[in-house]
DNA sequence: CAATTTTCTGACCGTTTGGTCAAGTTCTCC
DNA sequence: GGAGAACTTGACCAAACGGTCAGAAAATTG
C-alpha cells in the first residue's frame, strides 16, 4: 500500500499520485489538524475553518490539497487504518498464548495513549454505521480476525487457555482498550483527575492485561514488561501475521 | 426525580412544568425519533427536519416542544441517563460476588441489546467531549461508581474474589458491553451476520460473563439464567443500592 | 532569467439549517 | 356553547457553512 495518505483507499487515481515536496509536507499537516478536529465534533460537526484554523492555513488551500472536506475525511481514516492494522498484527504467531495476548493488549493500551484522537474517529466512524469504511470492515478486518481467531482456536484446542469464542476475545479486548481513548472523559471523571497521564495508563494497562489473562485462564505472572517508547507514527512495527 | 423528560437535569424551570394531557405524549414521541436520529448522525450531524420527519411532525412542532435543539438534546440525554442509573443499580447488595457482577454484566447486555441508540447516543456525547453531561459524570456517577467499588473492595479484602481495581473493573464491563451496541456495525461486520440477533446476543452474553467471571477469580457455573425479557423503558427495575 | 508549473489567498456565492411568526385549529372547562 | 388556553403549521428569515475563483506569489525548470 502506498504510504502517500491522499490516496485514500484508491478508487480513483484522485489527482494523480505527484509527489510534489511542498504536497506531502503541507498534507500531513493538514491531516494531523483535521484528526484533531473530527474527533472532537465527528464529521458532521467539524467545520473546515476550524480545521483550516488548526492547520494555520487560510481556508481554500485545504480545497488546494484536498477536493471536499468528505475527501479530506477519507483521507484521515486511511491514515487511521493503516496504524489500526499495524498495532493489530503485533498479536504474531507467538508461542506463548500468555505473552502473544499480553502484547497485544499493551500493544493496544499504548495506541490508545497515543493516538486518542485516531482512536475516537475511528469509533465515531462506526459509531455512525461506518458509512466509509464499511468495506474495510467486512474486507480486510472480518480476514485479519479469522486468520488471528484460527491461532487462538488452537490455542484452545490444545487446552492451552480456557474455552472462548475467538471473535469475542478479539472484541472485548478492542472495547477495554479503546474505552481509555474514546471514554477518556467519562473515565476521567470518574478517577477524579484532571487527565489520563502515565501513571493511570501504566495502572489501566495492568489492570487489563490481568483482567485478559485470567478471563483466558491465562495465569501467572506477565513476563516482558517493555518500556511504553511511543511507537513511530509512520514506520509503525509490522509484523509478520498469517 | 419527576418522570418528565422535559425537565431535563433542572437547571432553569424550562417552560414550567405544565402537565399538559397531549404534551406528555408528543414529547416522547418526539424524544424517541430525536434518540434514534441523534444516535445515527451525533448531534451536529442531526437535523430537526429529519427529526420531525422521523417523527411524523412538521418542524415547527418540534420547536413549540422544546426550545433549541439543544434543549431536545439534553431532554434525549436526560432521559437516556435515568435508565443507565438504573441499569447500573442492579448491582445491588447481592451477598454473591459471582451472582451480583453475572446479573450487572447480564442487565448490561440487555441495554445494549434493546436500547442500542441510547447507547450510542451516549456514547456520542462522551467521545466528543461530555459537553452536556460532564457534570453528572462527575457528580452522579463518580459517587455511583465509588458506592459500588467499596463492596466490589470489600469481597477483594475478603479474598473472595481476585484482587483488582474495582473502578477498572467497571471501565471493562461497561466497554465489553456497550461495544454491542456502540460498534455493532463493528461487530457484524466480521461476524459476517447482517444484524445482531437474539441469538449472536446470547452467544455474546455468555462470552462476557464467562471472561469477566474468570477474569475476577470467580469461576464456577453461573446461576440464574434470567429470561431475557425486554426491560420496561419507564418504569425500570430500580433495585435499592449501597 | 524568463517560462511554466505549483502553491497560496482574499473575496465571493448558493444552499442548508436552526429558528421565528402569525394565522389558524382543536381542546378544556365553566 | 363560548371564551381562553393549548396546540398546529405553511411561509419565511438570517446566519453559517462548504465550496469556488481569479489573480498573486513562490518554486521549479530549461
Amino acid at each position: 500500500m502506498p504510504a502517500t495518505a491522499s490516496s485514500a483507499r484508491s478508487e480513483r487515481p484522485e489527482a494523480a499520485p505527484k509527489k510534489g515536496g511542498i504536497r506531502r509536507a503541507k498534507e500531513a499537516q493538514i491531516l494531523r489538524a483535521a484528526e484533531r478536529v473530527f474527533a472532537r465534533t465527528g464529521f458532521a460537526g467539524a467545520r473546515m475553518a476550524d480545521i483550516a484554523a488548526a492547520a494555520r492555513l487560510p481556508k481554500p488551500n485545504l480545497h488546494y490539497y484536498f477536493r471536499s472536506k468528505r475527501a479530506l475525511y477519507r483521507a484521515v481514516l486511511a491514515n487511521i487504518l493503516e496504524l489500526w492494522l499495524a498495532e493489530t498484527d503485533i498479536i504474531a504467531a507467538d508461542a506463548d498464548p500468555a505473552a502473544a495476548l499480553g502484547h497485544y493488549v499493551r500493544a493496544k493500551m499504548r495506541f490508545s495513549r497515543f493516538y486518542p484522537d485516531a482512536s475516537r474517529v475511528f469509533a465515531n466512524e462506526i459509531i455512525h454505521g461506518a458509512p466509509e469504511i464499511g468495506g474495510f470492515l467486512r474486507q480486510e478486518l472480518k480476514a485479519l480476525v479469522e486468520r488471528k481467531s484460527a491461532a487462538i482456536s488452537a490455542w484452545v484446542a490444545e487446552r492451552r487457555m480456557a474455552p472462548l469464542d475467538p471473535r469475542h476475545l478479539f472484541f472485548a479486548i478492542w472495547a477495554m482498550t479503546q474505552t481509555y481513548a474514546d471514554f477518556a472523559t467519562q473515565i476521567e471523571a470518574v478517577l477524579g483527575v484532571p487527565a489520563l497521564g502515565e501513571d493511570e495508563f501504566a495502572a489501566a494497562t495492568e489492570e487489563v492485561v490481568r483482567l485478559v489473562l485470567r478471563g483466558c485462564g491465562l495465569d501467572g505472572a506477565p513476563k516482558s514488561r517493555v518500556s511504553a517508547a511511543r511507537p513511530s507514527r509512520r514506520r509503525p512495527p509490522v509484523g509478520s501475521s498469517g
